[in-house]
DNA sequence: GTCTAATCAGAATAAGTATTCCAAAACACA
DNA sequence: TGTGTTTTGGAATACTTATTCTGATTAGAC
């Protein structure tokens, strides 16, 4: 009965998303987002309701296409440590050679809402906290078992370091995207990580393709 | 001839500091300002001319009395070693028992700001190299050359990770302000730094008195 | 005491804000 | 063809925003 569906919702709710990434929730003004979006006033009530729930709706998409799916491909990759480092030294790569000088959504909302806006807080915290358990520690663990990371490394609270120097990283590429600066913390990761006995990846897995085994 | 100067111009600047250190630029409007810092708002255009000039001022005053005066604090302990753990200890302890959940002004700034404001840029980003060049780096040279410091630990390389790492300490003392995960980061800045073949402090300067020597 | 400028208190301004409401037009399906 | 819902386009609403202006008052330097 009703005109079909209406238009492409994860569409616009992408250039939404660039839109607060980019300039921020306070700073982005409801005419910006219909420009970008590129459709009507009342769609966008009728489809989001208002702009505070179109921006929860847009950070919780970020979280799940673009933190959650990096973090289940480097889950199963067939290095742990090559998977850690590789996360810093691809965040820093798309920085100095792809520009990316937004750093991520998800650290920048952080500081600007957490504080006074409890739905924001609830999903940057168990955001950071994912990150922190069962990407960053998980890998060491796992890292560990096969004798790749060095026993002298305890999962836990290394973890919890990795998250900081993390987001620095991702903080420092907004203000300070200088390619010095954004290598030698991704280098520095693996000091962090001193490696054990076993050098290269534990037992193969399935034939499968990856980008990164060599550091 | 005229009424004197004013009123105490640095205590209402210190009231407006707060005020956008808390909630941010954009959220902080005009009459948040008056509130607190309970002046005119004729006295507050008059002396400061608009919002943004205030907000530099402010910035900036925060760099001078707060962060400046913190490395300039340390940058004379004994023992340079010290000094830098020392300031990621006493930065979580703040956090835990003084209930500093605030962050840093100059980074939370850093996000919201820099992209898209030159002049604010300019001052976190002279603010961030200080910071990295003329404490974390000479401390660890200084280190290094008394012994206090392993070899092997590289300056330049080292100090931008901790400057990475105390950017994530301040990231998460806003949205996620547990005794256990900072005290973790704290605790992990060690690893980037191990220890020389000289224990204790260098040549024992002139008597002072220093909070801060065991870890 | 007189000049001067900064106070106080608040109105006035001119945009910009998010949100609601309204008509007509477009489409999908019965 | 008609029914129902969503589009479109834009006007209307009700606030909030930063900034300026108007007086009247007040405190200090000469």
């Amino acid at each position: 009965m009703p005109r079909k569906k209406e238009f492409d919702v994860d569409a616009v709710l992408d250039k939404a998303m660039t839109a607060f990434w980019t300039r921020g929730y306070e700073a982005t003004s409801l005419n910006d987002l219909l420009d970008c979006m590129q459709i009507q006033r009342a769609s966008l009530y009728n489809a989001f309701g208002d702009k505070h729930t179109l921006f929860l709706e847009t950070l919780r998409r970020y979280d799940v296409v673009f933190r959650r799916a990096e973090v289940a491909k480097r889950v199963q990759m067939p290095s742990p440590r090559q998977a850690i480092l590789g996360l810093f030294h691809d965040t820093t790569a798309s920085v100095v050679h792809g520009g990316a000088r937004n750093g991520c959504f998800l650290i920048n909302t952080s500081l600007e809402l957490s504080p006074h806006d409890p739905e924001v807080a609830g999903v940057v915290r168990e955001a950071f906290t994912h990150m922190e358990q069962q990407f960053f520690r998980k890998m060491i663990e796992k890292g560990r078992a096969s004798g790749e990371i060095a026993k002298s490394v305890v999962p836990a609270p290394t973890a919890r370091a990795l998250l900081s120097l993390f987001i620095g990283l991702n903080v420092l590429s907004r203000s300070r995207p200088e390619k010095l600066l954004l290598e030698s913390i991704a280098k520095q990761a693996e000091t962090l990580l001193p490696p054990g006995d076993q050098v290269a990846t534990p037992e193969p897995p399935l034939a499968q393709l990856h980008a990164v085994t060599t550091g």
